[in-house]
RNA sequence: GCGCCCAUAGCUCAAUGGAUAGAGUACCGGCCUCCGAAGCCGGUGAUCGGGGUUCGAAUCCCUGUGGGCGUACCA
């Protein structure tokens, strides 16, 4: 409303010139401090339509803006400072259009993007009979806020898990199983279990390589058979092999139940064999795959990426082969028009190929693929590594990460139930993982992430729980919903701040959505955190006067009902107390 | 070798090509008679080097250096 305002105006005062500029809504942006408005147009483009310098025509532009006459509307002031003209609401009347577009819905419904798709956001992608850590945990909660994301958008959004449950690495846990005594697995961390078994395997299977070639043959041949069995079926392989992988399953399940996450659909690798060896089938006789070598590749020599294998030489398949099965379910039988995947930067080549080959398979909705590509987790000490052991398995990290966030919160005097212990922990992981850009390495601290001060999932959490503090002991008998009343003294500066925020979060999804990353959600909420956090030291709320308290607690109202949101959108849950 | 990504304060991170590069942490100094001090306010402190494009560059291009990842029978 109060945009819409501005750029009338600025449009009038352009005349004829405002089409030569471009898009005006664009370069009408917030200026970097609120004490310099609430927006701002730069006139350097305009020095040479007009031949003078900016600074003049911002004088001017301002000048002929303020004689156009913007009382009573939602523009309290326009003035220019240096080369921009700069805008500044009317806060009251600011504050008054947004809460009522919270209240009658029309915020979030100006969330949305112009235009629908029906989009698949393939994301999480563990392996069964291997370690679920704490690097698997940013796959999960940047794949989950972007589904949330894309929702709050208004798209019509598969969310998709896609479980590595078949292979020869499945085949080589199995192995080590059969062939050397075990103990009984813990209940606790099974899957960790197995995927001590398969690191074994795997760490046995190079020491005999090492110790010569018949060796290493030897026991690759063994591994071999364990996944032909697999293949036919052979019953005491396959009744190993569903025992531990539904171990897995419910492993992986109540992970996902735990955080929040929930899937539309889930593939499975092992079901993707077949219908894989027939896409292969189907595209060499067409003449789209080549043998080579051998095996039969995707030549993309000329889209620059290499060649692909799809078949090995030996007939099996391998995973280009199983993700060409899944593209095209997914754009035959769920009609998707785009399709995410939230998959790390290690495999950037993979997915060039995929989708290039998919491409030349004939999938116009090809160029609608797109690899959602994040860097790896870290530990402060280095890289995470399963031969060292310094992956920390799932079940052993939130029993850590609870217990960090229990004797903090004692250590603060403060005593929580299990219930908020949960969710508490799981803002620090979520916001930990999400608050750094998709490029960039996340480097995994507990301490850090717990740490009750600073930026933090327990900082935005604690802000929330304040706001709702306010609402315990002001709101009865204020009715926020009727306009703030004229000369309330409303419109500090840390009130302007907060609000301006606030009215920012429409613009924070869309730029979401156009880069896939999270990360501007996440800093969104920890900046209004901030903002929230010098208004409530500033600006006493209880005890102001009638007028001002009506205003405040309006802005507080409005700010709880966007930041429980954009926390939502992150997967997180905020808490009443804490 | 070739390809992709990254380099900002002691440390961890921000910054649709726009105004004096912002936060957190750490360190120093203030603020609880007042809605929750897990907070707020102030101070110290930064764009890897060299060219270029632009009215304007942390951002785009070239180049050097230093890291990470990938480079057909793993996923």
């Amino acid at each position: 409303m109060f945009k819409e305002a501005a750029l009338a105006a600025l449009r009038q005062a352009l005349g004829e010139d405002a089409d030569a500029v471009g898009d005006l809504a664009a370069q009408l942006t917030p200026p970097p401090k609120i004490e310099m408005g609430d927006l701002a147009f730069p006139c350097f483009p305009l020095a040479k339509i007009r031949r003078a310098a900016p600074p003049k025509i911002a004088a001017e532009l301002a000048a002929a803006i303020a004689e156009a006459g913007t009382a009573g509307g939602p523009i309290a002031e326009v003035k220019a400072l240096g080369p921009y003209v700069n805008f500044f609401a009317d806060p009251a009347a600011m504050l008054d259009g947004l809460h009522m577009s919270l209240a009658d819905g029309s915020f979030f419904e100006g969330c949305k993007s112009d235009t629908s798709t029906r989009v698949m956001i393939e994301f999480s992608q563990p392996n069964t009979h291997k370690v679920f850590h704490v690097g698997h945990l940013r796959n999960v909660a940047v794949g989950d806020a972007l589904v949330r994301v894309f929702r709050a958008r208004g798209h019509d959004v598969v969310a998709a898990n896609y479980y590595g449950d078949f292979g020869i690495d499945v085949a080589k846990c199995l192995w080590w199983l059969n062939s050397h005594a075990q103990e009984e697995p813990p209940t606790d961390g099974r899957t960790a279990w197995l995927g001590k078994a398969y690191t074994a395997a795997t760490l046995h299977v190079a020491a005999a390589e090492a110790a010569g070639k018949e060796q290493g043959d030897a026991i690759k041949a063994e591994i071999r058979a364990v996944l032909t069995a697999m293949e036919e079926g052979e019953p005491e392989i396959t009744a190993l092999y569903q025992k531990t992988r539904q171990w897995c399953l419910d492993e992986f399940a109540g992970i996902y139940d735990w955080l929040d996450v929930r899937f539309d659909h889930e593939f499975f690798e092992s079901q993707l064999e077949e219908a894989g060896n027939k896409v292969v089938d189907d595209y060499v006789a067409k003449g789209v795959f080549v043998e080579s070598q051998g095996a039969i590749i995707s030549d993309l020599e000329e889209d620059g990426c290499g060649v692909a294998l799809v078949r090995k030489s030996d007939g099996s398949s391998l995973y280009m082969t199983w993700d060409l099965a899944l593209a095209r379910a997914k754009f035959d039988e769920f009609d998707v028009q785009t399709s995410m995947y939230v998959v790390g930067s290690e495999q950037t080549l993979h997915f060039k190929q995929l989708f290039a080959t998919l491409g030349k398979m004939g999938y116009a909705r090809a160029k609608d693929c797109r690899h959602v590509s994040y860097e790896l987790v870290m530990l402060p000490e280095g890289k995470m590594s399963s031969r060292k052991g310094t992956a920390i398995p799932f079940h052993l990290l939130r029993t850590h990460v609870l217990d960090a966030i229990r004797a903090k919160m004692a250590a603060a005097g403060s005593e929580v139930d299990d219930e908020a212990a949960s969710k508490i922990a799981i803002a620090c992981l979520k916001y930990g993982m999400l608050h750094v850009g998709n490029t960039r390495s996340v480097i995994f601290d507990i301490d850090e992430w717990t740490n009750p001060e600073g930026d933090t999932g327990a900082y935005l959490l604690y802000s929330l729980a304040r706001i709702a503090g306010i609402q315990r002991k002001a709101g009865d008998g204020v009715d926020v919903a009727s306009p703030v009343p004229a000369d309330s003294g409303f419109g500090g500066e840390a009130e302007r701040a907060l609000l301006t925020h606030l009215t920012a979060y429409p613009s924070v999804l869309a730029r979401v959505e156009r880069t896939c990353d999270p990360s501007g959600l996440a800093g969104y909420v920890f900046e209004g955190a901030k903002r929230f956090s010098r208004f409530y030291q500033e600006c006493p709320v209880v005890k102001a006067e009638p007028a001002l308290k009506h205003a405040r607690l309006k802005l507080a109202a409005s700010a709880q009902r966007i930041f429980t949101e954009a926390l939502g959108l992150l997967g997180i849950d905020a808490v009443e107390v804490m």
